[in-house]
DNA sequence: TAAAACCACTTTATATTTGCAAGCAGAAAA
DNA sequence: TTTTCTGCTTGCAAATATAAAGTGGTTTTA
């Protein structure tokens, strides 16, 4: 599967239904650890996250580094290319907000709220946050 | 996989490496007959194809009706449902003409351009396009 | 200080999905 | 009337996903 179209070259490294998932962790709920992204409620098995954090590294989404405190511990965070996976999180978020009824928790308002009320501000406000977090942070 | 986070919700339904692509199909290349999905550049086979074309209509992305001349011939066409999934693939095609290099040709352009000058006027636009070729037509 | 628990994985076994090739029934073209 | 076109279906091998247990260190607990 190749082609030089744009859509399809993001579909070959996020078009499954674990990457993004992962990247949310990160970018909404706080998630730096390995067993805090096992312990999301969809459930992903451990073999299946250690091959998408690989994938991910390797593709230069996110990045590993080491955990002072706890030497055990591996803290990964989001690299502008991940960040920048955002708006493309937020659209399939609104679109499911649009089509899932009433299946949405109420906690989705929390992040989509921002977007629906401030649009292109609230995802540049978003960012910022995000790139302050994982980057500067 | 179960939750109610809508970035899931979405994912359980097109998070694969095909769906997508057979929509962009419909929006950009004016594609409505099984043949010409098959003959897309990507090279989807063809119990794929009918799997995700069955599932497209069976959650009401795609429309089936037949052809008037032509009576073997089925015409897929999109759904208001279909037309919004929109945002979301312009925004993976934005997110790769950042990120994929010299990687993609330049066709991209005629799709993108419109984007990137309007912003959300321009998705607006291409949105009321589709309307008037998939439903009204 | 020894045992238990935690951490980020790896491994193994099984189930499901995908990819490839061929086949098929009905309609249309030669 | 034979051949081609159309939208599929079927069978099989290969790849991928899920589930569960295991590993080698590191902390925490008793």
């Amino acid at each position: 599967m190749r082609s030089n179209c744009p859509l399809n070259f993001g579909l070959e490294i996020f078009g499954d239904k674990w990457t993004l998932l992962i990247i949310r962790d990160l970018m909404f709920f706080g998630k730096r650890h390995y067993n805090e992204f096992l312990a999301s409620a969809e459930g992903i098995s451990t073999n299946i996250l250690a091959d998408r954090l690989a994938l991910l590294e390797q593709e230069n989404f996110i990045k590993k580094s080491k955990d002072g405190a706890h030497k055990q511990k591996i803290i990964y965070s989001l690299t502008e290319k991940g960040i920048d996976l955002l708006p493309i999180i937020l659209e399939i978020g609104l679109w499911s907000d649009k089509y899932a009824g009433s299946f949405l928790n109420e906690k989705k308002e929390i992040i989509l709220g921002e977007v629906k009320k401030d649009g292109v501000k609230g995802v540049l406000a978003m960012k910022e946050r995000l790139y302050q977090t994982h980057i500067k942070g």
